[in-house]
DNA sequence: TATTATTTTGGTCGAACGACCAAGGCAATT
DNA sequence: AATTGCCTTGGTCGTTCGACCAAAATAATA
């Protein structure tokens, strides 16, 4: 009768987290229907029957693994806005986070894998749902008496981000000063007129667009 | 010897492009991995056999209806900034019609989707980026001189639709004027000050956030 | 140490898949 | 009307999948 709603010994949790790991890392490589049971396995070093003795199915592992990264992913950096000296400073270090975050692996796709999955799953959609909008509550929080609309800016940095998460995976540009930049204007933030590094009003010089 | 490397006659260009209409409607429902020939034959009306006649393998069928759709999809709207009287309003115009779009039905996921599956198979990568690259050019050279970087603006309100699309794909939020308002900040435009419809400095009220 | 509960193993089962093919049906051309 | 390709059919082949299970191994407890 194995029916581990919760795991008692310390071994079985760390296989499980092995798993779990395992999970997350192919679940960007491979796509999300393309995990099985047996490559999480083989991925931890494990044998195929034991995912179905920690889960009850692949799309429980694949599920709390998702659900799991997924909100570290949006909550973790949230600490930078705290840091920093002043909100643009801190929307300036979000930035250079993600510059650094998505070149490393690819896990950032994860998420977006996540949010494609859980169209096709209404218990992976709630947990996505509640994440996202616990994010967009924290940034707003923050954003909150100090630029115009604190409510669609919060819901706006979130798609910026992903959307950069995305577009990044297959064209890989550099996203930083300018970036930031635009991202504070887009927000109402009074950017310090200083240090705008972009100089304006100059036409586009060269063309280097669909690069290998 | 079936190798239709060009199709000839009428009848087999129709059946082709119902299997890839059959196809393009699939791949969001279904997820990319998800789509196999025999349903996509069934979704057709057709039998599984035909889609090795027409098509090499199921990912050339797949390429090609996402190759196809994305271009569409990214180059369709365009039209929205030309026919408009002026840079502000063909924005709005912009964000309005991604408004329709999205709601409509969830084929805009097809390109991102594609987006992932591009991670995993070269061809598709291609394709998608020149897409991408052509859009981005595209808007740039609408922006050129209006705006301070028509560059990395173009990449960002190409992130920023993305990432909207894959946002309202779990949590529905109309994107309307304080969204194009948004965007019109962003990408340095000077917003006509009279018709922000966003009230400034205004505290968020109501929290109405992970709504079903 | 003896006992009990948990964890791991190795294998089986039916189902669905992509790929493939030979035969037959069809339409345009001669 | 005859012929010549293009188009379609229905089926098979080997592979891989998720799910499942009885039994062995292991760790915790008494």
């Amino acid at each position: 009768m194995g029916m581990p709603v919760e795991t008692a010994t310390q071994r079985g949790q760390q296989t499980r987290e092995r798993l779990l790991r395992a999970a997350t890392e192919l679940i960007p490589v491979l796509g999300w229907s393309g995990v099985t049971t047996r490559k999480v396995a083989e991925r931890a070093g494990l044998r195929p029957g034991l995912v179905h003795y920690h889960f009850p199915s692949v799309d429980d592992l694949l599920t709390e693994a998702a659900l799991a990264f997924t909100r570290s992913a949006l909550t973790g950096p949230l600490h930078l806005l705290d840091d920093a000296p002043d909100l643009a400073s801190g929307i300036v270090a979000l930035v250079e986070a993600l510059d650094a975050y998505t070149g490393q692996d690819e896990a950032s796709l994860l998420m977006v894998e996540a949010y494609l999955a859980a169209t096709r799953d209404a218990r992976l959609r709630e947990g996505m749902a509640a994440a996202l909008a616990e994010f967009r509550a924290a940034v707003r929080e923050r954003l909150a008496g100090q630029v115009p609309d604190a409510d669609s800016a919060a819901a706006l940095l979130g798609a910026v981000l992903d959307g950069l998460i995305l577009h990044r995976s297959l064209a890989p540009m550099p996203t930083t000063a300018a970036t930031a930049a635009h991202l504070l204007r887009m927000i109402g933030l009074p950017t310090a007129a200083a240090e705008d590094p972009a100089s304006p009003d100059e036409e586009p010089s060269s063309m280097r667009e669909g690069e290998s």
